[in-house]
DNA sequence: TAATATTGGAATATTATTGGTTTAAAAGAG
DNA sequence: CTCTTTTAAACCAATAATATTCCAATATTA
């Protein structure tokens, strides 16, 4: 029989762990017991755990153990597609406020003129809660684009592909009543008016107030 | 003809390689039982292994293998590729101290264990930048997994995803003198405070100290 | 608290595997 | 027939995997 290559052990192990053998916290076997186990020399099963551990999927401790610190669903889009409308709330929570902040930093007036331009198409979509969805998104993109930074732009626009965007889409829709859009309205305003007289502050917080508007909103809608 | 000559052999497996049946990285099987699966002689697999190398698709080493090195099939985003190291910090300083306001509400006592041994391995390695850098690594990738945000988690690994993180990690290794560390360990052992007294707030605010010295210390390793 | 067992870490020498090279015979093309 | 290419086999050097041993850190127990 060939031998088997640490890199070999190394996904054997891998598929293990996410295919949940082992839990998240608990310790694995000895390495003596695991390398026998595997039908492999220790050296080359430590060998597999010290690319694992690279990887940040284990944590071993001198003279105790080696212990899973995290599961990695390797099919990539799950963790982006199976994303809950909170989980996705939470995550915007993260991202957009600093990219008010560094909107601020690396506006510059076309970029305020299209925002511009949004508001005004929004404003004019009170009663049309799809055409304002469209508009939304697209305003929430500008901003990410106004940073100038790619990567950011390139999360947010993940973000935006969640698969579950469309069902939050849909629940947002039951909600969006005319009243709604308006408040909407008038946060995108105080936004972006504090974006161009250059206060990052103040323009992070009327985003968290913006955020704090949509999860309530959406919160209405789940118990509903 | 009855033999295939070499040529014949580099067209299948450029094929083969295009095809995905051997992934980057991954090593082919030894020239021996290549040649005897592609029913041709050891000397000719070798001389289309040779154009293939020199047509960049593999890697050959003597005594270990030969290794795929480049699929032509573009997977990998460009914008996250190409991210600049301060495109990294600016979308890091977006997302973690979030992260941490995230950690206090969902943390548990065996994340905050597990972040504690990982301080613990990090202050261990005051006079070790590259084992310091990946400690630090599966701190801030732990961070993420105490949110119980599977977006957030992928999020943050597809940031450490980024190529450039290697160039990045390099300039820190430049200049990851031993004070440096110690201040860093210092920052980490105040996060972890914050968070296990569950102090947002705090723990947030500790977050963007410790983002803002790794920023200078890149930065004046940019200017050196 | 102290002794003991268990765990991972590390160094060593040995064995197996792998690619690299050479040589000569066989097969095909012109 | 002659020349080139492929095949086949043997051998070398580099590398990886193994087996063994001892050490250090930790956990357990008396």
């Amino acid at each position: 029989m060939a031998r088997k290559s640490f890199s070999v052990v190394a996904a054997e192990l891998r598929r293990l762990i996410e295919e949940g053998s082992f839990q998240r916290f608990e310790r694995l076997p000895p390495s003596r017991k695991l390398a026998e186990d595997m039908g492999v020399a220790r050296n080359t099963l430590r060998d597999a755990l010290f690319q694992l551990e690279k990887e940040g999927l284990l944590e071993t401790r001198p003279g105790s153990g080696t212990y899973v610190t995290a599961i990695d669903r390797n099919v990539v889009p799950s963790a982006v597609e199976e994303a809950t409308p909170l989980e996705l709330i939470d995550a915007r929570f993260a991202l957009e406020p600093h990219i008010c902040r560094l909107c601020v930093l690396n506006g510059r007036r076309e970029d305020f003129e299209l925002l511009d331009s949004l508001c005004i198409r929004m404003e004019g979509s009170v009663k049309d809660p799809v055409g304002f969805a469209e508009a939304d998104t697209a305003f929430h993109r500008a901003l990410a684009a106004t940073t100038r930074n790619a990567l950011l732009f390139w999360l947010i626009k993940q973000i935006n592909a969640v698969r579950s965007l469309d069902e939050w889409t849909r629940m947002r829709h039951l909600t969006l009543e005319e009243q709604i859009i308006r408040q909407y309205n008038a946060q995108h305003r105080e936004l972006l008016n504090a974006l161009r007289s250059r206060e990052p502050e103040r323009a992070a917080v009327k985003m968290k107030e913006h955020l704090e508007t949509a999860r309530l909103s959406l919160m209405r809608a789940a118990e509903a």
